[in-house]
DNA sequence: ACATTATTTCTATAATTATGGAAATATAGA
DNA sequence: TCTATATTTCCATAATTATAGAAATAATGT
């Protein structure tokens, strides 16, 4: 993880309608949503959200797969573990044990 | 948290400058650094600088605290914690003791 | 091949945000 | 009060990003 990253990951996040769909792809980890799914719930157009999931994609934060017509978004951890790590890197002086336990196991 | 408070804090994440600034607080937890040492060591322009200090202050990240000519800024871990747990929340159905650890306990 | 459904690409418009110099403000010591 | 240092506000310019309709592409069943 470098500066880079880290500001990609960040503003892709830093968007309601993306933030919207990376909770709803967390709570329905590991299985994923549906793009259309996705859509209907969060009441997104389709071009907008295909738009969206392209950028949650680049940033490495959610994962696609298809299935027949399908193709079925769901959570990447990797990511935003990493993220996390990253901004607490070397907090408080490096004490460890305080800081940066991984913000999901799954 | 909600969705507004998070893109606030994500927005002001986006950014190399203050993503740096705020790393480099974080490291200097939680004593913090004086605003032109900050510019100093990150080579940022007094006035972006500033600009930049009030947006990570007005997201809540960081808290500022005046002393004589100094004003010292320093990381405020409520936002970045609370964000995490937002972004994690009911994560993978909501399994208990898997994820949402705080980020720092400083 | 055709029709249907799912998703993406293209495009123009609109809105937001970063930058840094110059001037203003604030604090403290001589 | 005068001077030096620290920080902020103002401002115009430049750059980036979101939006959604229309058209294009893809996959499946008839």
């Amino acid at each position: 993880m470098n500066t880079h990253d880290a500001v990609t990951i960040l503003a892709c996040l830093a968007q309601e309608a993306r933030l919207e769909i990376f909770r709803l792809l967390v709570q329905h980890s590991p299985e994923g949503l549906a793009a259309g799914e996705i859509g209907k719930r969060l009441n997104i157009p389709a071009s907008t959200l295909s738009f969206h999931l392209k950028e949650l994609s680049h940033a490495g934060l959610v994962r696609a797969e298809q299935s027949s017509r399908f193709i079925y978004y769901s959570t990447d951890f990797k990511a935003i573990n990493e993220l996390v790590a990253y901004l607490m890197e070397n907090c408080c002086g490096g004490e460890p044990g305080k800081c940066v336990p991984p913000a999901c196991n799954c």
